[in-house]
DNA sequence: CCCATAGTTAACCCGTTGGTTAACTAAAAG
DNA sequence: CTTTTAGTTAACCAACGGGTTAACTATGGG
């Protein structure tokens, strides 16, 4: 239940650039060819050529070539993996909320002492031997 | 509803490492200090320390300095936010379930018709002019 | 005061990314 | 056959990621 799974490390690698979850969205209305994800884009073609592989590879992707057009859809099943670790890691979390909120409880109470602290540190100091 | 969205980039890249995602994996068990975090793992403490930045910087962790132990927590939030980019365009495609089922009949009509296509350039080149 | 502990910062190495331009393959259209 | 059109591959570049070791800061304990 917490294999590495290299496949994760791609999806979210995949996501983690803004051009390829542009590219993703407008995926995600209809599919399209490669000419017509490039088009809203000002980057050059191979630019293009590469996010769509990386897209590829992560299995987000799925691509049938017909004549010299590449059409492109989504694969949600790469999608649905994503979510479903997110899910998992969240609700785990989510359940401990009231462990959130004493944790940033303790992050106040723990710098007011740690300016008592200070405080008291000093005061030691200002008796203190004096080399 | 398509902004480029720096955070996304970030949290979507903090999760591409398997060593980020275990961390966030034993964090949503339990807060715990970065020297905890770090001992099921077998690299140096300066690797462990940039990780828990770029989580930090992700905004998938807190951070709570006590003495010299640094207490971490996951924040959920950041999870919330990737989870509903996931949701939102899944869902729109979801809708569009029938399309990948078309989608991929045609990959099969295709290559079918790319062998048909392949036999009939085939056979005009067999009466063709042969210089 | 001295030493161990918790953690970060600095400097460096090497592999990968994201972008470019130039050259190439392959299908469509003239 | 010649020229567009769609797209990829190759070679290159600057920047960055993940790892290291060495040095540093700062708290805690004897």
């Amino acid at each position: 239940m917490a294999e590495p799974d290299p496949r994760l490390d791609r999806i979210f690698f995949a996501l983690s650039d803004p051009t390829r979850r542009a590219i993703v969205g407008r995926l995600a209305g209809r599919p399209s060819t490669v000419g017509e994800l490039a088009q809203p884009f000002s980057i050059s073609a191979p630019a293009i050529s590469k996010h769509m592989k990386i897209l590829e590879g992560a299995g987000l992707i799925r691509r049938r070539v017909e004549g010299r057009r590449h059409h492109c859809t989504l694969d949600p099943r790469a999608l649905e993996a994503a979510q479903d670790w997110l899910s998992y890691h969240r609700d785990f979390w989510e359940a401990r909320l009231d462990e959130l909120e004493s944790f940033l409880e303790e992050s106040d109470k723990s710098s007011q002492q740690r300016s008592e602290t200070t405080q008291r540190k000093g005061s030691k100091r200002m008796k203190g031997t004096t080399p």
